[in-house]
DNA sequence: CGGCATCATGAAATCGTTTTCATTCGCCCC
DNA sequence: GGGGCGAATGAAAACGATTTCATGATGCCG
């Protein structure tokens, strides 16, 4: 139907060989006959079928990614920066959601490698153990994860990550509310089966409440970012005596929908109660009250990602690649990988704004 | 390197063509075969290669997605809908942005166009007059248009798109506003140029304004969200007699950049002046005050293109689907489409909020 | 003028599937 | 018992590219 570069040798009068030449390397072929197929192409439309060139090459100059929703900026963002990335190095992007269900996880992953990705870039429920990733790896696929952030040792040292530290970050944060004299300070947290990063936001809780000395209190577990139903949290909102002077919420999301279901209870922020999140998603900078966050460079850390991607599967394929000398002597290391930095944790930023302030009156510390 | 059918059937002792059978059509292959292969794919761990499929099929059950970017939480979440119901008919999604950028879609195109995807949804600046759409044309690929709303009359009738009614709904809002009390609204809108809708909208505006007899004000264009820059605006802004009592935005997050610039200024919203926005995007009902806006169905749009387009491609090719009789009698009509409901209007809403309020009193009717 | 590199080109194999066509076998029925 | 038929299978040709190897022509040098 379409042409292909049979049509078009034909219609030059060259074979299919010359023709590839011409659109691979084109000085190894002479003036006019490239000329000839030049016009060829022009005139049959001809355009090269990356199926067949892929077939024949192995690789697809493709990458999958696969994150939990769109319907949270943080992964829309970072699926941006990756788009961004893989276009400037040539790469194409195959895109799956998995709604944070692991089953689904395995099925998109599944997929990709049916579609023979290069590589995958991905966000997991849980990467400490997690089947979809062992299949990777089984399968010798290259992958990075975005924002699960990977034990320091254990037996997945060798995986890479592309992450804020989520515990320090979270401790910083909660630091920081105690620093404008909060003692209550409860925190607000996603499920913590349904993201690694929430337990170790947790713990960053934890560690700051302990470093000042402070009882921490167990984090309420809230289900996609509705809570009014939880009634034991309502009750503790409505008593004054009871409730935290300050919320610190595992992401904006769910600090946004706190801050709504305050007002709905008549209480006011920060004037009643603080609060403050986690993402640093964009539009918290343009409400009033800003909302005070731990911002994540999101888009970085798609665009990282991709990178440090491509550089491990460019060097799964030893030279090969256009141009490049690359004359890595292939030193004799461990099996695989190994050599660049793997588990990049990027650099979070502390958001102040009007969400956060010292706690009333008669909270502060007498 | 890895498994392909041909390993498969050499470790079971048949031919390609029974494996192939068994993956394909189970019930052609006896009990025993079945069993021996099945346990030479599972030792193997053997998946098979859509890339070898497709280039014998001829398509690649891949579907092509363009939007301006991502950080504009409508095309996120049209993303998110295209690719849940993608999935849901086993299609795949290769993504790319095109940053409001003409020359960025056709790149984006002609990549995808290379990938050979059976065919293409995007969001064009303008579907006017489009090289990118005519290419898709010239190539017989399937499409569809988001957000995109194509004349009603002229020469690409027989195009798709899903949108909402962009004229109609920008009138109701401005209607609204004027059932308010206002008398003096101004239009706040993108460039022109790299979105007709913003287009639309602004025409919806003229015919709410002409309605009601009211002078309309020429819209103030504004770069990407950022309008703090503009110094008449500034101007207008700050003389309590020149300044409008009502902002239309052609989107939320310019309507909010806005509410932001407002507060700067010392003005409260809607006190001082009312805020409506156009998208209706979800954190627009976090915030306090509500953001009123005219809320599209973004989800829905990606869904309902992408049931549009898969429509589109398995009428392209005739029969051969799976199990579908499709006894369509090829009647001669129009040359490759024409029958389904192309250009989707999807109902909008108007979504009250606390940023919009009549106009103070020194300005009502007197 | 012969020998030999160099250059431009073509023929054919290959990648992993699907699918058509043929072949073999067993079985039923006349 | 033989003809015919259906079921199960295999051999081989596509699909669209890249790439290796071979070949012919050309030019250079001795």
């Amino acid at each position: 139907m379409r042409p292909s570069i049979k049509q078009v040798a034909h219609l030059a009068g060259v074979s299919i060989a010359t023709v590839s030449r011409l659109l691979n390397k084109p000085g190894s072929v002479s003036a006019e006959t490239a000329e000839k197929i030049h016009r060829s192409i022009a005139e049959l439309g001809f355009r090269p079928n990356f199926t067949g060139r892929n077939l024949r090459a192995g690789n697809s100059r493709t990458v999958g990614v696969v994150v939990p929703t769109l319907s949270n900026t943080v992964f829309a963002q970072c699926l941006q920066g990756i788009e961004l990335a893989a276009r400037a190095l040539d790469y194409s992007v195959m895109f799956t959601t998995t709604e944070y269900l692991p089953e689904e996880e395995s099925a998109a992953v599944e997929l990709l490698l049916g579609h023979r990705v290069d590589g995958v870039i991905l966000t997991v429920a849980d990467a400490g153990s997690n089947a979809t990733l062992d299949l990777l790896e089984r399968e010798r696929i290259p992958f990075v994860l975005t924002y699960n952030q990977l034990a320091t040792s254990g037996p997945t040292t060798h995986r890479a990550s592309v992450s804020v530290d989520n515990r320090t970050a979270a401790c910083d944060a909660v630091a920081y509310l105690i620093g404008l004299g909060h003692r209550r300070i409860q925190m607000l947290s996603g499920r913590f089966n349904a993201s690694d990063r929430a337990m170790q936001r947790y713990y960053g809780y934890l560690d700051a409440m302990q470093a000042a000395g402070l009882a921490p209190l167990p984090a309420i577990e809230v289900e996609r970012h509705t809570l009014t139903a939880a009634t034991d949290y309502q009750q503790m909102m409505a008593d004054p005596l009871q409730r935290p002077t300050a919320l610190f919420c595992s992401n904006d999301l769910l600090a946004l929908s706190a801050m709504r279901d305050l007002r709905a209870l008549g209480l006011q922020v920060p004037g009643d109660i603080s609060v403050m999140g986690f993402d640093g998603i964009p539009v918290g900078a343009l409400m009033a009250p800003v909302l005070a966050s731990v911002v994540q460079p999101s888009e970085r850390i798609g665009d990282v990602a991709l990178r440090t991607l491509v550089e491990a599967i460019e060097r799964a394929v030893p030279a090969a690649a256009e141009g490049h000398s690359s004359q890595s002597p292939q030193s004799p290391q461990s099996p695989q990988s190994a050599q660049p930095a793997l588990r990049h944790i990027l650099p979070h930023v502390l958001r102040e704004g009007g969400s956060v302030a010292p706690p009333p009156a008669a909270h502060s510390p007498s």
